[in-house]
DNA sequence: CTAACATTCAAACGTTCGTTTGAATCTGGA
DNA sequence: TCCAGATTCAAACGAACGTTTGAATGTTAG
């Protein structure tokens, strides 16, 4: 054994989880090749299944090596948030921020590929393949049963079902918004240029998802006057 | 020629689009080999060459036999709601529902795989290959043009960038809505069964998308009290 | 019937895929 | 120095891929 993981810590893994992000967001899971994977690594062919076991099992560390520290910063920036409010009930915004905010950060570090895993994340959640779906859903649990609890204690007037489909909806628009930067941007008549100005997509989605999460209660399947 | 088309309507070009739809829902595209596609079609494997000349432009076949009818609806639906306001200004609502309508009445046709398509075109706005986002975002381009414009009419008091974005939110969170059916709505606690009631879902989305579109402006970044 | 065309079929094409192998090379401690 | 384990390497494996081919079959018009 010999004391691994104390001086070099492993950089032709590092290397290879760099080109699995930028590969699988530009050309999907299927369509990247171990052969162009590993060239871009600078590493060799084997090397995949040496270090990782097998291509499934890279997709996989690809997701854990990112998802699970912002996940666990979530939940660490609500519960900070709680903290300080005592005893008080949370403002949905402030959960909103919470949650939004730790992908928007990601998604300023673009020098480090923040960016393109937040792309790559965004399009796996509907990935075809349902082993994939599986990992995804398995890596957000956590974070997403406390979102979850948090939200039905700052809206306990709220039925039950319906805030699990506002959910949904808040979740989907985040979502969508950070994984399609071309297609639909572009029939809309914008150009695709730096458009990501954190802050202000930050607030510009914060104040739609903090809408749709509040509108009144529909009366019976008409929902006619919100604002 | 020998005048084609008259008696059997290409059974065999239908049977391999149903099969293709279905599968390529199923698995996606990549994964998804001629060997089993035309097996499912029960036809032979050189078919979908002989029928359509290549995989991709069954891809485009499958995409263009319903999307092109559902937007050319849904424009249509949108001259009608105009021509009976008169020289009115739409209501944003009335704007929301011609557009969404579409995809839940397809969505309530799962016997005709209306269903198994609208989760395939959901996840495809954020597929890894270009040339198909770029085909997608040209079979809507006409519909999108003719609805910005209308919602450009009814908030005559909108920044269009401010609007462009607003149009963003909502195009995502119908398409997330519809492709994710089992991913996040498993780890909000909800059982994936029949849950598409397709009426009270067109209620809560609209609520939730007319609420977001209508929040009203943030100053300078910052965004308290919206309802 | 027959000629012309449309469609189906089994078989094979060449390519690329993920993975495996066994030897070569590197590395750090006794 | 030497050796055991960690890592890299070139080469090959069998399987699966999309597509092509040329003959066989089905269909229609004269």
């Amino acid at each position: 054994m010999s004391l691994r993981s104390v001086k070099p810590p492993h950089e032709t893994r590092t290397r290879i989880l760099n080109a699995a992000e930028e590969l699988f967001m530009q050309h999907g899971f299927e369509s990247t090749s171990m052969r162009l994977l590993t060239a871009k690594a600078e590493a060799n062919l084997a090397a995949v299944n040496y270090h990782f076991g097998s291509k499934d099992a890279l997709i996989e560390a690809v997701f854990r090596r990112r998802l699970d520290p912002m996940n666990t910063g979530r939940i660490a920036e609500l519960d900070r948030l709680e903290k300080d409010a005592g005893g008080r009930t949370l403002a949905p915004e402030a959960i909103i921020r919470a949650f939004v905010g730790a992908s928007l950060r990601m998604i300023e570090d673009s020098k480090n590929g923040g960016r393109n895993f937040i792309r790559l994340l965004g399009r796996t959640y509907t990935d075809p393949q349902k082993h994939i779906r599986s990992l995804i859903g398995q890596l957000y649990a956590p974070a997403m049963e406390r979102f979850k609890n948090a939200f039905e204690r700052a809206l306990p007037q709220m039925p039950r079902d319906e805030l699990v489909w506002r959910i949904h909806f808040m979740f989907g628009t985040l979502a969508y918004t950070l994984a399609a930067t071309d297609t639909v941007q572009l029939i809309a008549g914008c150009k695709p240029e730096d458009r990501y100005d954190a802050r202000l997509l930050e607030a510009r989605l914060t104040a739609f998802l903090q809408a749709g999460l509040l509108v009144p209660l529909h009366d019976a399947g008409d929902v006619k006057k919100a604002a």
